[in-house]
DNA sequence: CCGAATGAAAA
DNA sequence: TTTTCATTCGG
């Protein structure tokens, strides 16, 4: 990301080409794709709209054939890089943390630590590094089937992708995927479809062309992920199991070719958004998936229709129709009347169908979605109290509606927005095509008495509207609503979130991940308890996804409308979101919003309702910025993960959350970590993020298990660039993260967790083992891991004299001096006692400080006495006195840690 | 671009 | 058995 500066001899195909490539590359690998991300933000929008048809044209020429082939030739793909094997995982997740202790070591040294916290690493640690990379490298070699490894000695390679990495980064081989061949590649049957479907809509449609594309774009991939996933989980959960690497894979591979039209549109974010949701959906479920695309196609057609509030109650109709079938409705109204309705409904919406039925509309739903919005408009524009739902719903007066009224054109030149996303829906949706139908009773319900409310609102379009004249009106509305799509577009690109985004993002992230369940009542309480709520919610959602409850509330409903469909994308994003980012804003933005947008709302409704109520536009636009804002959240993610690792305290609470999924996950059965996960991020969007979320899942193991030494810093590291979530928690608990893990751990493994590695960087195995035997037994354990990969390197290794920064910040060889000492005494302590990591972490965070404390320590606490810690703590002041330098965990921490441990293994 | 680590896979 | 290459980024 940031590197890149050299650009090697790739220039060759120059720049714009270089760009291009990456997006391929993106497209076409996950994993990838977050790196490009990184660049694409800014980058995505320019080069669009070329690669889209770049893209196309290959695609439909060779979709067949090439498919594979093509892909990887033409496409500039190049495969994606081979997969990371397990230690290249846990130096990518943790390289990070011994940055952060040892800030001073260059990479080198780095690695060097990571590769002795290897060793050490439990093997049990160490196995879910394996396994993750071998799932992962299973998910890799799925999307591209004929990936060769070793291209023996194919530089070449890098020619093809020149320019797009600033680093090297070489793609295994473009090349490679022509001389491999192409095996077919599952993907590309799928991408073959969602392409030329995409294809079509783009071209006609006109300026919402971006909009629309990205509608398309977020149907067609749920489309071809509802086909092809949907079969694939339904046939074979054990699919599932390991799915969501595969079908990210297989999504990435369908994706790639949507992403390049959604990128036409400046709305990328949008694409993308569209594109998460649909891997979401993939993910989670049919159910999960039809929402997330009706989602995203309902923010679509939203904002294309821009029209004020009804339209946003429209699409939380229908929403809640998806998600929730006519539960919600239920709960607030009569069912009766409801059924009745539904009847009517039915089949006002075939009747339109029929008479519009025509071309356009074919979809049941498009008609209803477009009945409902010229219901809307009628009662906007009539004035009518739309009290009598039945009035409106029934399909003499919507006919009359469409025939008589002026509002007719108006619908229409919205149908066309709507539309697309529509029929898209329903494609996706096909096997729920019924249920549609039902919504729309439902849906009217909900629009009657939003329509009240509405009446209110509205009033003030309303006499603009009253004449509808829809065009105006709309284009207005739909201006106003791309433009702020374009706003959020662009602020996310330069990465700024208003406040107001941000306020509302975070509430739908909230909503979202609780949203399952909690929906509205979770909007309502405070952000925090949400999170929390979250957690479990994911728990439960992973036996159970459907989204039950909904808040009998309408205007809870409208809000939390919000959050279907927008719950991917919060999810997604907002895990990673520092939760105190987050809520902060979140008022504040609403209040803005409304402002700008409801004036008169505001005045009139109270202060909350008004907001619902008004969300109208606003919502709109918050919609837009949600999306944005995940999509934004996962860029952030991405180069994060990427570029600084641990760096984003915000990170930091995502790892948190992550974390605990994990290893609960661990702990429990893989599959409910994956639904977590996938329930938790529904919007996972890409397979980078889904790659992401597994890597991130794994166990991150504070340094302080490795590194004793590292202990205080290590935390305060991790946070000092950012200070912001975590710093927080971890001034507040001492132990808070820990604690986190504690309780993760507790949950999962109470006695593996996380202590397996000990304080010693340099420390062998012997340490990890001691940590898991404690639980279990304790072993003496010196013995060493077998001497697993090269046993040559090792050796080497062994012999090489480490290259220790001390504090100082001087080179020296810690083998010999700091680390051969350490290892003696820790040797010494283990033995003695299995529980001596512990009584490092205790003495840590006792002693030294508060926030220290690990989850072990509470364990160990216990079992320590407090003047054995007491000791420890003065053993550690003695040391620091003598070495006095805050800064220099690094060095010093060595040594001091080990001593403590010493003493405190001797106490025992 | 090298390197330092490990590991998987190809030659 | 040896090479390649994956990640990371300072030098």
């Amino acid at each position: 990301m940031k590197g890149s500066n050299r650009n090697k001899d790739h220039s060759t195909e120059g720049e714009g080409e270089g760009k291009r490539p990456k997006r391929k590359c993106l497209q076409w690998h996950p994993l990838l794709a977050k790196k490009l991300l990184d660049f694409s933000e800014e980058e995505e929008e320019d080069e669009e709209e070329e690669d889209i048809d770049k893209v196309q044209l290959l695609e439909a020429d060779g979709l067949e054939q090439d498919v594979g082939e093509t892909e990887d030739d033409e496409s500039p793909e190049q495969r994606a890089r081979r997969p990371m094997n397990a230690f290249l995982l846990f130096c990518k997740r943790h390289r990070s943390l011994v940055r952060q202790e040892h800030p001073r070591l260059d990479n080198r040294g780095a690695t060097k630590i990571l590769a002795d916290w290897w060793a050490v690493l439990d093997p049990k640690e160490k196995q879910k590094y394996t396994d993750m990379a071998k799932e992962y490298k299973d998910a890799f070699m799925k999307a591209n089937p004929g990936y060769r490894w070793c291209p023996t000695t194919n530089k070449p390679v890098k020619s093809p992708t020149p320019t797009v990495n600033p680093r090297k980064k070489l793609w295994a081989f473009p090349s490679d995927s022509s001389r491999e061949l192409p095996t077919p590649k599952k993907a590309k049957t799928e991408e073959v479809p969602q392409l030329n479907f995409g294809m079509a809509d783009p071209t006609q449609m006109g300026g919402l062309s971006m909009l629309l594309l990205a509608g398309e774009h977020a149907l067609g991939t749920p489309e071809a992920s509802s086909g092809t996933c949907r079969p694939d989980i339904s046939e074979s959960p054990e699919l599932r199991q390991k799915s969501p690497l595969f079908q990210f894979a297989e999504i990435s591979s369908r994706t790639s070719h949507p992403d390049a039209p959604s990128k036409q549109c400046q709305a990328s974010a949008l694409f993308q958004f569209a594109e998460i949701s649909s891997s979401t959906s993939q993910l989670g479920g049919t159910e999960p998936v039809k929402r997330c695309g009706n989602s995203a196609l309902f923010q679509l057609a939203e904002m294309c229709l821009a029209s004020e509030g009804v339209k946003m109650e429209d699409t939380k109709l229908i929403k809640s129709k998806e998600s929730d079938g006519g539960r919600i409705e239920e709960m607030e109204k009569g069912k009766e009347e409801r059924d009745i309705k539904v009847e009517k409904t039915t089949e006002t919406s075939f009747q339109k169908e029929a008479e519009f039925g025509k071309s356009a509309k074919g979809n049941m739903r498009e008609s209803k979605d477009l009945r409902d919005i010229e219901q809307l408009q009628m009662d906007n524009v009539m004035a009518i109290k739309v009290e009598d739902p039945k009035e409106i719903r029934k399909e003499p007066e919507d006919d009359q509606k469409y025939s008589h009224f002026p509002d007719f054109s108006y619908s229409a030149s919205s149908k066309i927005i709507i539309s697309g996303v529509p029929s898209r829906k329903d494609h996706m949706c096909h096997p729920h095509g019924i249920m549609i139908i039902e919504d729309p009773t439902t849906l009217n319900k909900p629009e009657k008495i939003k329509k009240k409310k509405k009446k209110n609102k509205l009033d003030r379009h309303g006499n603009d509207k009253s004449t509808p004249k829809k065009t105006c009106k709309k284009r207005q509305s739909s201006e106003s609503d791309i433009e702020s799509v374009m706003y959020t577009i662009e602020a996310v690109a330069k990465g700024d979130w208003g406040v107001d985004k941000l306020g509302e993002t975070p509430r739908k992230k909230v909503r979202p991940s609780s949203s399952g369940k909690g929906g509205i009542l979770d909007a309502k309480p405070p952000k925090k308890k949400v999170k929390s709520k979250e957690k479990k919610v994911s728990k439960e959602k992973c036996s159970d996804i459907t989204k039950e409850s909904r808040p009998p509330d309408f205007l809870s409903i409208s809000a939390s409308k919000s959050v279907p469909g927008e719950v991917p994308e919060g999810i997604k994003a907002e895990p990673l979101t520092p939760t105190e980012d987050a809520l902060p804003p979140s008022l504040p933005g609403q209040a803005k919003p409304e402002d700008s947008d409801c004036h008169r709302k505001t005045e009139t409704c109270g202060s909350r309702k008004s907001e619902r109520s008004c969300k109208g536009a606003l919502y709109k636009t918050l919609v837009s910025e949600g999306m944005l804002t995940s999509l934004r959240a996962n860029v952030d993610r991405g180069k994060r993960s990427s570029g600084k690792g641990n760096s984003s305290d915000h990170e930091g609470c995502w790892s948190e959350e992550s974390w605990t999924f994990n290893q609960s996950g661990t702990s429990g059965s893989k599959k409910c970590k994956k639904k977590l996960r996938e329930d938790s991020f529904l919007g996972s969007a890409k397979l980078d993020e889904e790659f992401e979320k597994k890597f991130n899942s794994l166990p991150q193991y504070s340094p302080i298990t490795f590194d004793r030494k590292c202990v205080s810093t290590p935390r305060k590291k991790k946070k000092t660039g950012n200070m912001s979530s975590e710093s927080t928690k971890t001034s507040k608990g001492s132990g808070d993260k820990w604690s986190h893990k504690q309780f993760f751990l507790d949950a999962i493994h109470p006695t593996e967790a996380i202590f397996s590695e000990d304080k010693s960087t340099t420390e062998p195995a012997y340490k990890v083992k001691n940590a898991l035997s404690i639980p279990n037994t304790p072993e003496p354990t010196t013995m060493q891991e077998p001497l697993v990969g090269s046993q040559k390197r090792k050796a080497r290794k062994t012999k090489i004299t480490h290259l220790v920064r001390t504090a100082d910040g001087r080179v020296s060889p810690a083998g010999g001096t700091l680390d051969d000492k350490p290892k003696e005494q820790l040797q010494r302590s283990l033995p003695k006692v299995p529980e001596t990591y512990c009584g490092d972490n205790c003495s840590h965070s006792t002693v030294e400080e508060p926030r220290s404390s690990t989850p072990e320590m509470p364990a160990v606490s216990a079992f320590f006495s407090l003047a054995a810690l007491a000791e420890v703590a003065a053993m550690e002041n003695v040391h620091r006195g003598q070495r006095s330098t805050p800064l220099t965990h690094d060095g010093q921490p060595k040594e001091m840690p080990q001593a403590p441990v010493l003493i405190s293994c001797a106490d025992q």
